[in-house]
RNA sequence: GCCGGGGUGGUGUAAUUGGCAGCCACGCAGGUCUUAGAAGCCUGUGCCGCAAGGCGUGCGGGUUCGAGUCCCGCCCCCGGCACCA
C-alpha cells in the first residue's frame, strides 16, 4: 500500500490479480445457491457510453454484493454484434461488416476491463459468430416444425432510410425504433413467428413478474399487448353464402347499428363482390386508401371515408337489412377487420355517418338518477342525427332493443353474446392488438434465414445437419432495397436438399432481436456444439435474477424474450414461465447542453457528451463507479457532474488515508469483541455505528438502493474520523513529511497506547466499511482489505474469502434516544431516553421537561400521547 | 383522449408502519494553512426575522393528537399508446 491514493496504480494491479486468480469464473454448483445477474447486451458501436458505464456498474454492484454474501453469481458479457450500423460502416469506410464489429469488440471489452467491471470473460459470446447464429437458425427450424413460424404476404413496417421491414414493435409510433424516420407501408412476403400464440400467456403470466418488475413495463406490455374483452357477431349477406364477421366490446348497442363495414382489403370483399358492378369502385378505392397511408404522417387521422358495396347484410338480433360499407377507418388486422357501424354509441361510427348521411339510431339511454330504468318510457324517434351532436359512448339503459329494452349494458353485454352463441351466429371473445413478429429483414448483416426455395419442392428447410447457413465474407452493399445476399451468387444458388436440383437460398437475415431472445441461456452453456445449451446447466442459472437495462426495451426485447421463453418451455428446454424474476429499468445520463440550461441525454449531436475513457484517466474508474452509483437513484435521471465526481474521489481518499494510518496498530487488536464494560462511551458508540451502518446498508442493497447505501458509508466515514481525531494525540506532524509529501493530507499518528477496545471497535469499522464499498469501487476495496492484513484478494479461494459483514442487532439499535416533545403538535423540546423507555416513563418526563412546561403553562392538559421510541405528543387547551 | 409514473432547499437527493421534514453529497459563504493559489481541514448554509418566534414538501379541502406519507377535487411535468371497434 502506497501512503497516497494513486488509482491508476490500484486497479490496474488488481485488475491483473482477478485475471491471473479467475475471480469472477463461476461453474454450476448445485451444493451453493445461485444468482445469475444480467445486464442487457451492448451493441457494439465501438465505444462505451456513460449509459453503459451505469449499467453494467448497477449490475456489477449487485453482483459483488452477492458474491460476499455466498452465492455463487454468475455475471457473463456478449455482444449483440448483428445489426444494421455494421452495414453502414462497410459502405462508409469501405470495410466488411465483420472486420469492423470485431475491432469494435476489441476496443470495447478494454474499456470493460479498464473500468473493473466483473465478467467471467470465459462465457463471451458474440450473435455474429456461427457458433452462435447457428442455434437461431436451429430455432427457427424447430418452429418452423411446430407451426410457429410462417411465410405470408403482408402489409408490412418498412423503413426507407434503413431499407429494411421492420416489426410492428419496432415501428411503433409509425416511426423507426433505430433511426427514427417514418415508416411506410409495403406489401411484401415475409417469415413472421406467431408470437400471437402467446398474447393470453404473455400477459397472464404478468401475475409471477409483478412483484420485480416496474409498473411502467408491465404496463406498456399490456397496453402493447391490447387484450380487448367483447363479442364476435356473424352477419349474414343476402343472396351469398358467406357470412360477415365483425367483433365489438358493445353487443349491446347492436340495434343501433346501421351498417357493416369493412377494411378495404377485406379478403371476403372478393367473393361476394365477383361480377357486381360495384366491384370496381371498391378496388379503387382501396388503392386510394393504400396510397394515402403510405404517405400518412404518424398521429394524422385520415379523413373518414367510405364506399358502399350495394351489399345487404341482416342483422341476426333484429333481421334488420344494413347495408355494407367499406371505409378506410376500419383496421385489416385488428379484430375481424369488418365492424358494425352504430354511430350514436361510436364516435367514429358517429363522424362516418355525418359524413355519408347515415341514419342515426339512438338505443342506450343515459342513466340518471331521477329516473329508474325499470320505469323509463323512451319517447325516442328513430333517427337522431340532427339532434346529437356526438356519440353517446356511455354504458347506460337499452332502448328501441325490442325484448332487450330496460336491461342494463353491462347485463346486456354478457346476455346478448350467451344468446349469439346459443343460436350459432356468435359468442364471447378476446381480441388482442398485439401481432405476429416479422423477423425477416432485408440486410446482410444477420443470421440467415436457413431456407431453400426450389422449382420443384417449394419451400425446404435447410437440414439441421447443414448447419449453420454461414454468411459469407463479403458482400457489395449498394442499397438497392434488396438483400445484399441476393448479390453473392455463391451464397444464394444451392442445390435443394430435398431432390438435389438446384435451388435458392433465402437472402434474408433475421431481425437482431431473435439474437437476443435467448442469449443468457447461452451464457449458461457458451461452448456447447450439440445444442444451443445444456438443459440442465440452464435449470441450474436460470431465470435471471436480476436484469438491468434500459427503458427502450420495454415492449421490443423483454417481449420477445418472454416469447421465446415459453416457447422453449414448451420444446422441453425449460421448466418456467418467465425468464427474468427482478427488473431493473435505469435511467438516462444527461449532461448539460452547453449554452443552455437544459439537461439532455449525452449524445454526439449535442455536443454534451463525456468520454468514460476521459473520466477514468483523469479519476480512476472507483470513483466514476462511485459517482455513478451515488448521484441518483438506479431508475432516475443521472445528471453528470464533474464536481460530483470530484467528490467521489475525495472521499475515496479520505477512506485510503484512514486505513493508512492505522493499518499496522489495529495488527494488535483482540481478536473477539471486548465486553461493554471493557469499552469507553465513544468506543461503544463507534461500533454502535458501524453496526447500524452495516444493517443499513444491507437493508439498502436488498431494496436496490445504493445512493443511500453510499450516503449511509460516508455517515460512517464521518464518525470515523471524529472518533479517531478525539483519540489522537495532539503532537503536529514533523515539518519533513510535509515537505516531502505537501499535496498529501498529513495525518499525525494515532495514539500509541491506543487501547484494545479502541483498536477492536476501529478495526471493526474499518473492515466492515472497506467490503461494503467493494461494490461501488472494488479495486480500492481490495487494496484496502490489503492492507488491513487480508491475504489473496476478497474473493480469495484459499480459506480467507470475506464475508458480508453482519449487523449485530443488539448492537445496532441505538444506546439512547432523543425523543421529541410536541405540544399540540408542534416541536418544543426534546427528552433522552434508553429505547426501552417504558411509556410511563416518557410521559412523566415529557411533563416536567422545562422547556415543556413553559409552553403548558395555564391551559389544561387534555391528552397525552406517548409513542415508544419516537415521540411524546402533549394536547393542551 | 386513455393508461402509467412523478412534483420536497440554489442542485442531485433522503425520510420501514402516518410520528423531529431536508440524511449524504454538490454548490455557496466564512475561517484555518500558505508569500499567493490549489488541495486539505474546521464552521455555517430551507425561507422570513436582530431575536423570540413564525412559515415551509405543486394548489385547495378533508381525516387524525399528529400528514411529504392516507382520502376528495384541481394544476403542472415526464413516459407509453392512440381510428384497436
Amino acid at each position: 500500500m502506497d501512503e497516497k491514493y494513486f488509482p491508476e496504480k490500484v486497479e490496474e494491479k488488481w485488475q491483473k490479480h482477478w485475471e491471473a486468480t479467475g475471480a469472477f469464473e463461476v461453474e454450476a454448483d448445485t451444493s451453493r445457491p445461485k444468482f445469475y445477474c444480467l445486464e442487457m447486451l451492448p451493441y457494439p458501436s465501438g465505444f462505451l457510453h456513460m449509459g453503459h458505464v451505469r449499467n453494467y456498474t448497477i449490475g456489477d454492484a449487485l453482483a459483488w454484493y452477492k458474491r460476499l454474501q455466498g452465492f455463487n453469481v454468475l455475471h457473463p458479457i456478449g455482444w449483440d454484434s448483428f445489426g444494421q450500423p455494421a452495414e453502414q460502416a462497410a459502405i462508409k469506410r469501405n470495410i466488411q461488416p465483420r472486420e469492423w464489429t470485431e475491432e469494435n469488440i476489441a476496443h470495447m471489452r478494454g474499456q470493460f476491463k479498464r473500468l473493473g467491471i466483473s465478467f467471467d470473460w470465459r462465457r463471451e459470446t458474440a450473435a455474429h459468430t456461427p457458433q452462435y447464429y447457428k442455434w437461431d437458425q436451429w430455432f427457427f427450424l424447430r418452429m418452423l416444425e411446430r407451426g410457429l413460424v410462417y411465410r405470408r404476404t403482408a402489409p408490412v413496417n418498412w423503413c426507407p432510410k434503413e431499407e429494411t421491414v421492420l416489426s410492428n414493435e419496432q415501428s411503433s409510433g409509425g416511426v423507426c425504433w433505430r433511426c427514427g424516420a417514418v415508416v411506410e407501408k409495403k406489401n411484401l412476403e415475409q417469415w413472421f413467428v406467431r408470437t400471437t400464440q402467446y398474447a393470453e400467456q404473455l400477459l397472464g403470466d404478468m401475475r409471477e413478474i409483478e412483484a420485480g418488475w416496474p409498473e411502467r413495463v408491465l404496463t406498456m406490455q399490456r397496453n402493447w399487448i391490447g387484450a380487448s374483452t367483447g363479442a364476435y357477431i356473424d352477419f349474414p349477406v343476402k343472396d351469398h353464402e358467406e357470412k360477415i364477421r365483425v367483433f365489438t366490446t358493445r353487443i349491446d348497442t347492436i340495434y343501433g347499428a346501421n351498417a357493416l363495414v369493412l377494411a378495404p382489403e377485406h379478403p371476403v370483399l372478393e367473393k361476394l363482390l365477383e361480377g357486381s358492378t360495384q366491384q370496381k369502385e371498391v378496388i379503387q378505392f382501396a388503392e386510394r386508401v393504400r396510397a394515402a397511408r403510405s404517405q400518412a404522417k404518424p398521429g394524422e387521422d385520415e379523413v373518414k371515408e367510405g364506399v358502399n358495396t350495394g351489399l345487404i347484410a341482416v342483422n341476426p338480433f333484429s333481421d334488420e337489412s344494413l347495408p355494407v360499407w367499406v371505409a378506410n377507418y376500419v383496421l385489416i388486422d385488428y379484430g375481424a377487420g369488418a365492424v358494425m357501424s352504430v354511430p350514436a354509441h361510436d364516435q367514429r361510427d358517429f363522424e362516418f355517418a355525418q359524413k355519408h348521411t347515415l341514419p342515426i339510431k339512438q338505443v342506450i339511454a343515459p342513466i340518471t338518477h331521477e329516473k329508474e330504468p325499470s320505469n323509463f318510457a323512451p319517447q325516442l324517434g328513430v333517427d337522431q342525427s340532427v339532434e346529437m351532436q356526438q356519440a353517446m359512448t356511455d354504458y347506460g339503459v337499452l332502448v328501441n332493443s325490442s325484448e332487450w329494452s330496460g336491461k342494463l349494458s353491462q347485463d346486456a353485454i354478457a346476455a346478448m353474446a350467451e344468446y349469439a352463441e346459443k343460436h350459432g351466429f356468435g359468442g364471447g371473445a378476446v381480441t388482442y392488438r398485439l401481432r405476429d413478429w416479422g423477423i425477416s429483414r432485408q440486410r446482410f448483416w444477420g443470421a440467415p434465414i436457413p431456407i431453400v426455395y426450389c422449382d420443384k419442392c417449394g419451400i425446404v428447410p435447410v437440414p439441421e445437419k447443414d448447419l449453420p447457413v454461414v454468411l459469407p465474407e463479403r458482400a457489395e452493399f449498394s442499397g438497392t432495397g434488396q438483400s445484399p445476399l441476393a448479390g453473392v451468387p455463391e451464397f444464394v444458388n444451392t442445390t435443394c436438399p430435398k431432390c438435389n436440383e438446384p435451388a435458392r437460398r433465402d437472402t434474408d437475415t433475421m431481425d437482431t432481436f431473435v439474437d437476443s431472445s435467448w442469449y443468457f441461456f447461452r451464457y449458461c452453456d457458451p461452448q456447447n456444439g450439440d445444442a444451443p445449451f445444456d438443459p440442465e446447466k440452464a435449470a441450474y442459472w436460470t431465470p435471471v435474477d436480476q436484469y438491468i437495462g434500459g427503458i427502450e426495451h420495454a415492449v421490443m426485447h423483454l417481449l420477445y424474450t418472454r416469447f421465446w421463453c415459453k416457447m422453449m418451455r414448451d420444446m422441453g428446454l425449460v421448466k418456467f414461465n418467465e425468464p427474468v424474476k427482478n427488473l431493473l429499468t435505469q435511467g438516462m445520463v444527461t449532461n448539460i447542453v452547453e449554452g443552455t440550461n437544459e439537461w439532455k441525454a449525452m449524445s454526439k449531436s449535442l455536443g454534451n457528451g463525456v468520454d468514460p475513457d476521459e473520466m477514468v484517466a483523469a479519476y480512476g474508474a472507483d470513483a466514476v463507479r462511485l459517482f455513478v452509483m451515488f448521484a441518483a437513484p438506479p431508475e432516475n435521471e443521472l445528471r453528470w457532474l464533474e464536481t460530483g465526481i470530484e467528490g467521489a474521489v475525495r472521499f475515496l481518499r479520505r477512506v485510503y488515508n484512514l486505513v493508512w494510518r492505522w493499518r499496522e496498530q489495529i495488527q494488535t487488536a483482540p481478536q473477539s469483541a471486548p465486553s461493554d464494560e471493557d469499552l469507553t462511551i465513544a468506543e461503544r458508540a463507534l461500533r454502535r455505528a458501524t453496526h447500524r451502518t452495516i444493517a443499513r446498508v444491507t437493508d439498502d442493497f436488498e431494496r436496490l438502493h445504493f445512493n443511500t447505501s453510499i450516503a449511509a458509508l460516508m455517515e460512517l466515514l464521518n464518525t470515523l474520523s471524529d472518533f479517531t481525531a478525539q483519540t489522537t494525540s495532539a503532537t503536529e506532524p514533523s515539518g519533513n513529511e510535509k515537505s516531502e509529501l505537501p499535496d498529501v493530507m498529513v495525518f499525525r499518528a494515532p495514539d500509541e497506547n491506543a487501547s484494545a477496545g479502541t483498536l477492536f471497535a476501529v478495526r471493526e469499522a474499518l473492515e466492515a466499511m472497506v467490503l461494503m464499498l467493494a461494490p461501488m469501487a472494488p479495486h480500492a476495496a481490495e487494496e484496502l482489505w490489503e492492507a488491513l492484513g487480508h491475504q489473496g484478494g476478497i474473493l480469495s479461494k484459499q480459506g480467507d474469502r470475506a464475508k458480508w459483514p453482519q449487523a449485530d442487532k443488539e448492537l445496532s439499535r441505538k444506546e439512547e434516544l432523543e425523543i421529541p416533545v410536541q405540544i399540540n403538535g408542534k416541536l418544543r423540546g426534546r427528552i433522552r431516553a434508553t429505547p426501552d423507555a417504558s411509556e410511563e416513563f416518557l410521559r412523566s418526563a415529557a411533563l416536567s421537561d422545562e422547556k415543556v412546561r413553559v409552553w403548558m403553562e395555564g391551559r389544561d392538559v387534555i391528552k397525552v400521547i406517548v409513542v415508544p421510541q419516537r415521540l411524546v405528543n402533549i394536547v393542551v387547551k
